[in-house]
DNA sequence: TAACAGTATCGACCGATGGTCGATAGAGCG
DNA sequence: CGCTCTATCGACCATCGGTCGATACTGTTA
């Protein structure tokens, strides 16, 4: 049987269906075929819009990472936040991994996704930077921060905290997290050159990590 | 016809083709038969050392990452080297970058090697790591750095190394590799807690970049 | 309503891939 | 020579990402 829809949300269909297999399955485990059975198309349909299994990737992480950025200039925008906390909170509302479900954490960042992974960091690395160039300005002229690299700053810290703790490149157990969060938030301060403890407050921000 | 060789030379054999190939071609772009072209055996002898391909990428890398070790153990004994420039040098000489040749350098990082190259990561942090504690630790007692996370700052210089530096992550140009070397220096100086500029002569030592 | 055009859908088919398995050749030993 | 153990072989398999020509559906025009 034949089912007609309109361009747009078939797209849509197969981004979705795609996504929700990528993230739990793995890029490599997830066949074009197990995306077919579930929205139930045929082959053809499927390469109707897209070029390639991996254009779907790479549209998928685009989405990510642009729902991610949008969080984050809310937040650089937000006069009533303290300037440097809004780059921190920025950088940690900009993690996709704070809106996902428990489950999505834990099988998100093996060795298999490894694809997804360096993808999107290039990605959000690329588009994140310039969200937190202006804030970052600030802080330098009001004294608050200080440092002769700023842009190389904001993108170590983003490199870092997506490292760190949104894949799981260290393999931690659960008990270490306290320690390195605030091992990162001190190194964070230190590079920015902001005064000591002034991102100390951010470790209760934390909250649960993986 | 049938040529038999001891088992520890023939595993030897595969293992080296591999690794040309997946350093050249990329891990997912070398088939199994392009390996078996090569070293001139059949299917049935490769699955006979090896369970699968993604085995033999892992023997590769440990081999890789056990190498750059032991260059780095070298340095970190070689008293007549100051304390603080045995950890520096440590961390570059264990890059195999500085090995290889340039165009294994151009090919070795584009995102079809993602498997590789984190497989690649999270093995040499784990090596590495415990390698740098101890000079770290005398340094720490003599005064030359002031840190409360000597192991967390090893564990990020390490990490931001080989994501800077070994792998394209940032995809910078040509020309703003200096700058981006100097903050790093700058960056680690910081974390390190060292006198300011302590490092800055490790500039030069970065030689010719990617 | 009939003819047409453009779009969306279908599924058989393709070459290549990673992996399996039973057959067997060679080496060493009694 | 015959036995055994190991190393080797290659035909075979299911599955994969991707192609392509046929065709059903929809909106428009006469």
């Amino acid at each position: 049987m034949k089912t007609v829809k309109e361009g747009e949300i078939r797209r849509r269909e197969i981004l979705d269906v795609a996504q929700e297999l990528f993230i739990t399955k793995g890029y490599d485990q997830t066949s074009v075929n197990d995306i077919l059975k579930i929205v139930d198309i045929a082959k053809g349909t499927f390469y109707y819009y897209f070029a390639s299994k991996e254009e779907v990737l790479e549209a998928i992480i685009l989405d990510i990472v642009e729902e991610g950025a949008r969080r984050a200039e809310r937040i650089v925008k937000d006069q009533s936040i303290p300037l440097l906390n809004r780059i921190m909170m920025a950088i940690m509302a900009q993690a996709p991994e704070f809106e996902g479900s428990d489950e999505i954490k834990e099988e998100l960042h093996k060795v298999e996704n490894a694809k997804l992974e360096r993808l999107y960091l290039k990605t959000m690395l690329k588009r994140m930077t310039p969200v937190l160039q202006e804030p970052v300005r600030e802080c330098l002229e009001q004294g608050i921060v200080h440092t002769e690299y700023p842009t190389e700053c904001i993108e170590t810290i983003l490199l870092l905290g997506h490292m760190m703790f949104d894949c799981d490149t260290f393999e931690w157990k659960m008990e270490a997290y306290p320690e390195k969060i605030q091992a990162f938030l001190c190194h964070a301060e230190r590079m920015l050159g902001t005064k000591e403890g002034e991102l100390s407050g951010f470790l209760q921000m934390f909250g649960q990590m993986p």
